[in-house]
DNA sequence: ATAGCCTTGAGG
DNA sequence: CCTCAAGGCTAT
């Protein structure tokens, strides 16, 4: 990837880009003094895009800490007289780690007159619009009383049914769900009988919403305490990722005396890095421990609470992984007592002990301060009405379910092995649960190109941010620098995002499927300007079918895209090129022990990988040119493909 | 496999 | 010493 002569940037985005800097430096590099160049660039919130910056990405992020400052100028002084302390810049999120990493290099090399590469440009603002989006669309989901009582009801009441009549179907009469609202927290009654299954915050009121068994019929009645609850609404989704942090952060005092995270039970102690019940607590210790690799039977967004967690272990552990337990936190020598020294392994103010302690450690990731698992962002945006949304399109989900547990047909059965490398992948795939984003009705049949591009990019964002999570969470990612982590996923975000949608697609031969509830035929894509894209696309779908990959493949065929040492500005390309050497050898021994066959079967696979860089640049530059100039609502991911097309031109 | 309880042991 | 977060054990 070569980098553009001039410097490609707008002075909007330029200066957002210090803007970022000079908030991060204030935050995670107090001790040294600023730069000359960050001190001159320090701007004025005067763009949109700073006011994404300041508003989408550093306020909640502050809101949550004990300095919270406002957003507004003011803040910057706020920092700058009381330093942050170790523990609260831990609690800073990747994103903006990410996008404070690349603003520096930028900004620097703008400075000094060098050329920023303009992907780096863009990723700051892919990643900062990312932020804003999922905080935006949170608060106004919380604040929503109605979404949040549908969505406790499709949520719980399922689950409930089952376990009170231990019988699977849907159609008993089911328990009921009482929203209170416009309550303080504390004062709503909750007789022994119910259960509170969340309480919300929004707009000044309270939101709770508890589950009421008229005849105890629950196996366990949970009563919780009068004090601040965490947000426990939805599954694994935005809420969950959110109050958590606000428990584990801005509670962690009162930690014991809440409920779980994970599942709502009664928190019992703080273990790996978060506070939680012993149940969860347990599951995520065998779970790392005994590399289990677990698949979600729907569509990986099921709830979890104390009734039904045993259920789907998949979400339940990707619900770990995004409430922020660590996989650094399991000693991998077992050994037993004495204290952790990952960030974050202590809830509250205590100096990390020494790293010359942690010999035995020296493959543990976290070594650097490199505290990011700790998502504060949202994972997902929930439709509000999520029942009815799937109503026109229920067989293309049964598909795609269908299609999502392609992989448990065909390992393990014969006892033959699954290299832990994968099934370490395999773990995360639930932490890129599929999604979809609220669109209007009318788009099935008179494709207008302006939605649907609208929607395709907002749905590309979305996915985006998982992305990020995904990779973080990578076996071994951790270990790579921050510099070189954003390098790797700059690299390969678009043809990450092109084999899902063809994975997604395996069993409807020629359709290609963009989400859950949008598929598009050759005929109309070509109508669209698509066709050669979805065309290729649609080749490497029936490549995948003929070949039968299967999902441990699928994954690592993922990783390969993400692992590749050939990128350019690498600081440790070495590092890299070893894990991609792992990778492919786990691979090839699942691969021709699984099918042998099939013998041409893995080198086909990799066949498949520079096709997939080729289609997602003529992608990008497709949707870049077809993109009206007006498209602002996703400016920054415009950005994003702007600063692609001018580097590789 | 789960989850409650027990044991360990470095750091304070 | 005590704390408390890690791993271990074991009835279910």
């Amino acid at each position: 990837m070569s980098v553009s002569g001039d410097l490609g940037i707008s002075p909007v985005l330029l200066q957002a880009i210090s803007q970022t800097l000079t908030s991060s430096e204030l935050r995670s590099e107090k001790k040294k003094p600023d730069t000359p160049q960050t001190m001159e660039k320090k701007p004025q919130p005067n763009s949109k895009v700073v006011s994404h910056l300041l508003q989408g990405m550093n306020e909640p992020v502050s809101g949550l800490l004990p300095l919270a400052g406002s957003s507004e100028g003011g803040a910057e002084l706020d920092r700058d007289e009381t330093p942050m302390k170790q523990e609260e810049i831990d609690m800073v999120d990747l994103q903006e780690r990410l996008a404070a990493q690349i603003a520096s290099r930028v900004t620097a090399a703008a400075v000094s007159g060098g050329s920023p590469s303009t992907s780096d440009v863009s990723m700051v603002n892919v990643l900062t619009a990312l932020a804003s989006q999922h905080i935006k669309a949170n608060i106004k989901q919380e604040s929503t009383p109605v979404s949040v009582a549908s969505q406790a009801m499709a949520g719980t009441s399922a689950d409930v049914v089952v376990r009170a009549s231990d019988n699977g179907t849907d159609d008993r009469p089911q328990p009921q769900i009482i929203i209170y609202y416009n309550n303080e927290a504390g004062s709503v009654p909750s007789p022994a009988n119910d259960v509170i299954v969340g309480e919300l915050d929004g707009d000044g009121q309270n939101y709770r919403v508890v589950m009421h068994h008229g005849d105890g019929v629950g196996t366990r009645v949970q009563t919780v305490s009068d004090q601040n609850l965490p947000v426990v609404g939805e599954g694994m989704g935005a809420d969950a990722a959110v109050g958590t942090v606000m428990a584990a952060d801005s509670n962690s005092s009162e930690g014991i005396g809440g409920v779980c995270p994970v599942c709502t039970d009664k928190i019992s102690g703080y273990h790996y890095g978060v506070f939680t019940c012993e149940s969860c607590k347990g599951f995520f210790k065998r779970t790392v421990q005994n590399k289990k690799s677990f698949m979600c039977h729907k569509q990986g967004d099921c709830e979890v609470n104390v009734y039904n967690r045993k259920k789907c272990p998949a979400c339940r552990f990707a619900k770990c992984l995004t409430v922020g337990m660590r996989l650094e936190a399991i000693r991998p020598d077992r050994t037993r007592g004495g204290r952790s020294s990952y960030d974050g392994c202590s809830p509250h103010g205590k100096p990390r002990p020494t790293p010359l302690q942690r010999k035995k450690r020296a493959g543990a990731s976290a070594s650097d301060g490199e505290d990011q698992t700790r998502a504060a962002l949202p994972g997902r945006i929930e439709i509000v009405n999520s029942e009815d949304d799937g109503k026109t399109h229920r067989q293309l989900v049964a598909i795609l379910n269908h299609s999502s547990t392609h992989g448990q047909q065909v390992p393990d059965g014969e006892g033959q092995r699954v290299p832990e490398l994968l099934t370490d992948i395999m773990n995360l795939e639930p932490l890129l649960a599929d999604d979809d984003i609220p669109q209007e009705a009318t788009m099935d049949e008179s494709l207008g190109q302006q939605p649907f591009y609208d929607y395709l990019m907002q749905l590309t964002e979305l996915r985006l941010y998982k992305l990020v999570r995904w990779a973080r969470n990578l076996p071994q990612f951790g270990a790579i620098s921050t510099d070189d982590q954003i390098l790797l996923l700059q690299n390969c975000w678009s043809d990450l995002l092109a084999l899902g949608v063809c994975w997604r697609s395996i069993n409807t031969p020629a359709v290609l499927n963009i989400s859950t509830t949008r598929s598009v035929s050759l005929d109309q894509a070509e109508a669209l300007g698509f066709g050669d894209v979805v065309g290729r696309l649609l080749n490497i779908t029936q490549n995948l079918r003929r070949l039968r990959v299967d999902q441990y493949e699928y994954v690592a065929m993922k990783v390969l895209l993400l692992i590749t040492p050939d990128v350019k500005g690498l600081k440790d390309p070495g590092k890299i090129r070893e894990y991609q050497e792992k990778l492919s050898e786990a691979l090839m021994e699942y691969t021709t022990a699984h099918y042998m066959q099939l013998p041409s079967k893995f080198g086909e696979m990799l066949l498949r990988l520079p096709e997939l860089a080729r289609i997602s640049f003529i992608a990008k530059e497709t949707l870049l040119t077809a993109l009206p100039p007006t498209a602002q609502s996703c400016g920054l991911l415009v950005e994003l493909l702007k600063g692609e097309n001018a580097v590789k031109d």
